[in-house]
DNA sequence: TTGCGGACTGAACGGTCGTTCACCTAGTGG
DNA sequence: CCACTAGGTGAACGACCGTTCAGTCCGCAA
């Protein structure tokens, strides 16, 4: 085979796996998980419903593949842009919400999952993903602390879930038709300059 | 009876029929519209399954009857809000602000089920509350475009959605345990100069 | 007392869903 | 050639869920 499964590394070979896992996530994510059978996902990648039993040990193994990826790789990428800018926490805020913007605006669907759907995870699967999550909002605390002094870490972490629910507003306007066009570049910015604002303080 | 079914005023008594609707509401918030199932709520207001048909038409317009008054009156706040301020944009803003934040720290439950099971709803209903929806967006729109000439409709659509994200996460840190306590007027003030950041262009 | 309507129960029905199982097929390395 | 494996099928099962229905209880007006 290409890559023996004990490298950790990423493998770089999109499976038929990955394939089925994105249809899934895309049908979760519009239609909710419980409003989409295993029936409907194996219709939508051309096979039986059983027959996705050979990828997934079940439907909530689904998920869990569906969400933990996603709560590790915001965590990584956090972790980089605030390493990146020990001494700058302007900088590394600049950084952490161009990242996150560019993410929410390439992954609508998979934010809609993160933000919807996690409840419905088992007690195990899901408490790990708070972990992830709770570990990339501490970034952003660390960052908006040292930044705006007169935070409290409780009010910095208000402001972090506020400027997420900002950011996480892609799935609004991208699924949509598509009657609008202005360009992604454009809204990019927007958030951008609109989370910057939102997290900068009294004008 | 003490009210006849034909006036439009919001009628004053709490009927049983109330008290159902915020349980359910409470429910469908937490465990999702499809993870609540009839007898569960019956069971939370100790009653049967069964009986909750004397109150309502089914599960499907138990949500509505939670939706509706939502959507509308957000859009009629938001129009006396718009109305009271004919001639200062600025005003308007800062009273659609305080409205929409006041609203959404009141009802988390109910912010939280508008933002996550209105796709659970049959096409009509859906139809008729994306369209009170989009109304109260025209509000914040008209308002936005009003204050930064610069921004095009569709620009000030964006950013009202984000400020909607924005102010709509009181869910994720009112749900939670007791932690936190951050006051309530606290929490009220930090996210609206938050908003207002968010929408005042580059600084 | 009688009649009536609202509220409720318990049983039941029809449908859907997640999952299991036995079986089939094509490709592949020894 | 053979054994093995990955991937898939179709039938079936057990559970659950929304809904219906016949019947019961109770407060109240006539």
């Amino acid at each position: 085979m290409s890559s023996t499964p004990t490298d950790t590394g990423a493998a770089p070979v999109r499976t038929r796996r990955d394939e089925i896992l994105e249809v899934a996530v895309r049908m979760f994510a519009t239609r909710g998980y419980h409003g989409v059978s295993m029936d409907d996902i194996g219709r939508a990648v051309d096979v039986t419903g059983p027959a996705l039993y050979h990828h997934f040990k079940g439907k909530e193994a689904m998920l869990v593949a569906a969400l933990r990826p996603v709560s590790q790789r915001l965590l990584n990428g956090g972790r980089k842009r605030v390493e990146a800018n020990p001494d700058d926490p302007r900088a590394a805020l600049h950084a952490l919400v161009e990242f996150h913007v560019e993410f929410a605006l390439s992954n609508p669907a998979v934010i809609a999952l993160h933000v919807h759907e996690l409840d419905r995870l088992p007690d195990e699967s899901r408490r790990e993903i708070r972990m992830l999550q709770r570990q990339y909002v501490e970034e952003w605390v660390t960052v908006l602390v040292a930044l705006r002094s007169e935070l409290s870490q409780e009010q910095a972490r208000v402001l972090a879930h506020a400027a997420f629910g900002l950011m996480n507003s892609t799935p609004y306007f991208t699924q949509r038709g598509a009657g609008d066009h202005s360009g992604r570049a454009d809204i990019a910015r927007l958030l951008r300059e609109a989370t910057l604002g939102a997290l900068a303080g009294t004008t």
